[in-house]
DNA sequence: CGGTCACTTGATCGTCTTCAATACCAGTGG
DNA sequence: CCACTGGTATTGAAGACGATCAAGTGACCG
């Protein structure tokens, strides 16, 4: 394959101003514990890629030379083993900080789902800023525990729930995320296909595709096309996610 | 029941010294973030606290009063579905820290395996602290960090992972912690019940029991009494462990 | 149009679960 | 001393849930 064919990331030469004052991500992201007056300190080390969907931009093993920001679209971060199953282990959207990690190389691989833009600071030059700026450390052990938590429900998912209650789990999780600020919409995309959902699940792509289509037979769920789903029946769906029934 | 027969945690009443200075578990914990001249602060908000065997001393759901530090023993962390099926997210001994989480109730609960010693911090004044020794937030976030990439490594087993996989790399995980520095050792204490680990590895009693039985006459362990683990090859369990064969 | 890709649906298979019986040990009290 | 109990572990037989194998559809695209 030619360099072009693989879709590398395009690298966007920042030239105008600061790109951290215009950013759509920054209050939902860690970088809003670092004050107006102190932002151009961040920028001065923040470095804007785009990604192509399906391209790769962290990989599990190589060394860990950044850390990423994911300011638009999505990605999905999985590991895999020797003989390829793998295992999403969450997908990052917009405010997402990826690369936490004490070890030297990176822990899991990060691909995007949509065309994804993120912003990646060196690891050795963050640690400076995070001396400096102690509230931003602050911030990123609060969004470290956030995910830890997640990280232990779904290895409840993972461990006890059925195929049936993983993917009312799922799609519970999605519906709460929809909207941040308590409003929550019945209609929103399904950016991954069904095998990211496999994937992310620990199940395969048809017992995905199976219980969906049950899902929507019994009236809990709607899926008028491809990337599209509706919550029909919330409150049922939440019930069969939390086991019962 | 009888408050006695119950069990209930032992509060020592630490008179004498700073309870701090001889910590035998400061080394391997966040608190060694803390010079020895500042002791006397964290340790005038720390309670020691000893639980024994069997006993719940963190219910999910229950407001978060505290965060905990575990000295001595070994405890397990878990979470419950309505119907009583368990998920044991972790093992937690000497030096780790609990109660990580922005919430306001507990995630999981913590029940103590073996005699378990534990000091605990009233969240509001841990924060404080926080404040004013930003190392030991440095340290926290350490620590999140690598719980982080534990938890998304569970999720691959969980999610991927055969009956024989999933046992071999649990034994292999005991295996490199059964000695911190460098050196392990092949026989260990095994101090939690199938049931404990059937439900860490998302497993029945049964299965564990089988499997542990075919790696034994397999000659890849030996469990020669209870609670005691041999690891006889650890090549061939580590190969297991990652999926090859 | 042929090609690929994502998805759905059906039939069969296999791993792990479930149900059940047995053994073992420690503690308790007749 | 021994029966009785409760907890833990092992082993066997049957069953179920999800995986695997396979076929077919529709959308998109060169």
């Amino acid at each position: 394959m030619s360099a072009v064919l693989t879709r590398p990331t395009l690298l966007e030469s920042q030239p105008a101003a600061d790109p951290c004052a215009h950013c759509d991500a920054r209050p939902s992201s860690v970088c809003n514990a670092i004050g107006e007056r102190d932002l151009s300190r961040l920028a001065a080390l923040t470095q804007v890629v785009e990604a192509a969907p399906g391209h790769t931009f962290i990989s599990e093993g190589e060394p860990a030379s950044h850390f990423f920001n994911i300011t638009r679209g999505t990605a999905k971060l999985f590991k895999l083993l020797p003989d390829g199953r793998r295992q999403i282990t969450g997908f990052a959207t917009a405010g997402h900080f990826l690369g936490l990690a004490v070890s030297d190389t990176y822990a899991f691989s990060a691909e995007a789902l949509e065309p994804t833009r993120y912003c990646r600071f060196p690891r050795n030059k963050l640690r400076g800023l995070l001396r400096d700026f102690p509230a931003m450390e602050a911030r990123l052990l609060e969004v470290a525990s956030n995910e830890l938590v997640a990280a232990q429900e779904q290895m409840l998912l993972l461990g006890r729930k059925t195929a049936r209650e993983r993917l009312a789990s799922f799609l519970v999780t999605l519906y709460r995320h929809s909207a941040p600020c308590g409003r929550t919409r019945t209609r929103f995309p399904l950016p991954m296909t069904r095998g990211d959902i496999a994937d992310y699940l620990g199940l395969t792509i048809e017992t995905v595709s199976r219980t969906l289509t049950v899902l929507r037979k019994e009236g809990l769920i709607d899926i008028p096309g491809p990337g599209v789903l509706i919550i029909a029946n919330a409150a049922a769906l939440e019930r069969v996610a939390g086991g019962l029934n």
